[in-house]
DNA sequence: GTGGTTGCAAAATATTTGCACACTC
DNA sequence: GAGTGTGCAAATATTTTGCAACCAC
């Protein structure tokens, strides 16, 4: 399945985001391309090792850090490494901050009028909006340029 | 702080969801309630432990897990498990299923002309929304009535 | 008293890290 | 050859579980 045309593409990646192409990462690279869900990283360590057998899922680890750090995949969800509750009973949304991942409220009066969507697949019942705003809050914009 | 009006109001709460108003639930719902912000348990733990010395984490796991179920208190975010990487790139939001917790793809034309926020809390930059839209899935809505 | 609840300790799960060796340029 | 990346194993973080003692009804 590996073309040439993909291997450059993966190639020219990452000479943009200026690290080393090498194959356990093209490897995983592809994978992630030709999946088309939100796998965890234990899935993809099982799809890649067998392609790869010697694979360590610590290198999936890195890799998929790495790509979701330099903007080729992005993560489902910011808040994966522990529980949070909402403890705010009031109809809120979220503002997250890609970079420090905090978490702030947002009237939902400043997101308001949204409708539930229609054309859902069959059989799901839709029963409440979950907005979050992703970006960067004023501390880490201060950090980066 | 702990008034007789707040426990009468935690005790019908409890007889509502079926469960036994203990002095640590009590404690640990009080702690939530007066928290305005998206706790993680070790967060609560730490709270809690400060009015009930002998409070365990194992308890307030249990706790929070049970005001969830029972719709006391929400999740801020339903895949805290484990890392999920976004392998598709065409603009989308996500259906999750509250119940199995499955993501499915949504067409973003399907959620369109929603524009990025106004009045935002100073200084945070919004680059993108990410919307999740819960209710239960075919399969899980036919497994309770 | 009975059954649900707690605290403790151990287990399970998920993720990160240190380091020697291997690979890319 | 220099520096980055990999694999392994150990460490860390988060969450769950088994079980005896305890509490609410």
């Amino acid at each position: 399945m590996t073309s040439t045309v993909q291997f450059e593409h993966f190639d020219a990646l990452c000479k943009e985001a200026g690290i080393t192409p090498t194959h356990q990462r093209l490897v995983i690279w592809q994978t992630l391309t030709e999946m088309h869900d939100h796998p965890s990283p234990e899935d993809v360590y099982r799809r890649v090792k067998s392609e790869l057998p010697t694979v360590s899922l610590a290198t999936v680890y890195k890799n998929i850090h790495l790509f979701v750090d330099t903007g080729l995949f992005r993560e489902v969800s910011m808040f994966h490494g522990t529980l949070r509750i909402e403890t705010n009973s009031e109809p809120h949304h979220h503002l997250v901050c890609r970079k420090c991942k905090a978490i702030l409220d947002l009237d939902a009066d400043d997101l308001s009028g949204f409708p539930l969507p229609q054309h859902l697949p069959e059989g799901f019942v839709a029963e409440q909006l979950s907005i979050d705003v992703l970006g960067l809050c004023a501390t880490c914009r201060q950090g980066k340029p």
